[in-house]
DNA sequence: TTTTAATATTGAACAATGTTCAAATCTATG
DNA sequence: CATAGATTTGAACATTGTTCAATATTAAAA
């Protein structure tokens, strides 16, 4: 049982990645709405079936975008942590927090594509509750830090809450409907909240 | 000039509440996207093309639904606002942030599809946006109370920051793609970042 | 009341979209 | 190189929102 690739699914993976590359270049260009299945199809040069043989379905398709995104904004994530050294747990939370924000201005659309794609089956692959799961990880070892006394459940019950009140500030002030917030301000804002609640933590 | 209601004009009125209500009832069901054009005509016993007199388009039946949806809010959150003295900022801020918790909860699905509705039209109209700052006016007289050095603009720019903390708290909090935190736990979670947030505003 | 011009309503037709599947084509193996 | 099996194709289908010419209704004028 080698296993060798055959030219079949050797094309296959070349397929699929052209058709990442070219979801998510539409993705930046136009937001998740712009996902087309015949437009896929003919940029990645196969006809509009032979996507059901890339993808079982837009849905599928559009979670392993999701997945992708994740990725790179766990890697965005890892770098901002750090940004700080571990002795200053405060610092190493903003240090993600900014990173957060920072990922999700420079990835705008597909950043957004994580929250705005619209699930014919809203139930989540294990693959990606995991892969949202993993990006608290970070918040680890400086919960830890400035919890000491606390149980695990404590710790990731105060992490989920500050993730979240970033993750709000960074959707609300990214969303141009509303009058935009300077940038500046914005980080400005992010870095007030987190070492207030840090602070209150003691 | 007397401008009685005609007949016609009453019968527009009731068939606008009747489809107002039935989209209503099925995004309570089964969320806003669970809004087809076909369906709501026969809800309310119009034609197809009817619902085109009622409404200008899917759009347009959203955005009206929202502004509703605010409304609503905005008086649960002045019931919030009022649920502590004003001697007390910090408490009244406090009940702003658990009734927008508690509203989101009680009316999950029509408060969801605030974020969730997906425009062909990004572009808002005047009033909804109005209607959407409109929100934080409630914030003004604590916000004032807790920052009276502060300029009007900072006085903002740190309110919305704050409401969009709870607000992300809430929302990651209810989704129910992950994991739940238990209500009271959550409800806990946003009382001690709002405090914790004043605690620094000092 | 009757007539009639304006208005409102209808529903068939259209366009855009995701998905399926029988037929055509290609690939890998004996 | 022959052929069984896998892959690819694209026409057909189902589901949507939207339009508009034809029909029916309403309200003002006679």
């Amino acid at each position: 049982m080698s296993n060798a690739p055959t030219a079949t699914t050797r094309r296959r993976e070349a397929q699929f990645e052209a058709l990442m590359q070219s979801a998510e270049k539409r993705i930046c260009e136009n937001g998740v709405g712009a996902l087309k299945a015949r437009e896929l199809a003919a940029d990645i040069g196969v006809a509009l079936g032979g996507l059901y043989n890339i993808v079982a379905d837009m849905d599928d398709l559009m979670l392993r975008l999701a997945q992708r995104t994740m990725v790179r904004l766990d890697a965005a994530l890892e770098a901002g942590a750090a940004s700080a050294t571990a002795e200053r747990p405060v610092e190493v939370l903003e240090g993600i927090a900014l990173a957060y924000y920072d990922f999700a201005r420079q990835n705008l659309q597909l950043w957004r594509a994580l929250f705005e794609m619209r699930l014919k089956n809203p139930a989540l692959p294990e693959w990606n509750i995991q892969a949202q799961l993993g990006l608290f990880r970070h918040m680890n070892a400086p919960m830890t830090a400035l919890m000491p006394a606390a149980s695990e459940a404590e710790r990731i019950l105060v992490a989920r809450t500050l993730f979240s009140a970033v993750h709000g500030i960074v959707f609300v002030g990214l969303e141009e409907r509303l009058i935009a917030v300077p940038q500046e301000a914005l980080a400005q804002q992010i870095r007030w909240l987190v070492r207030a609640a840090c602070k209150d933590l003691k």
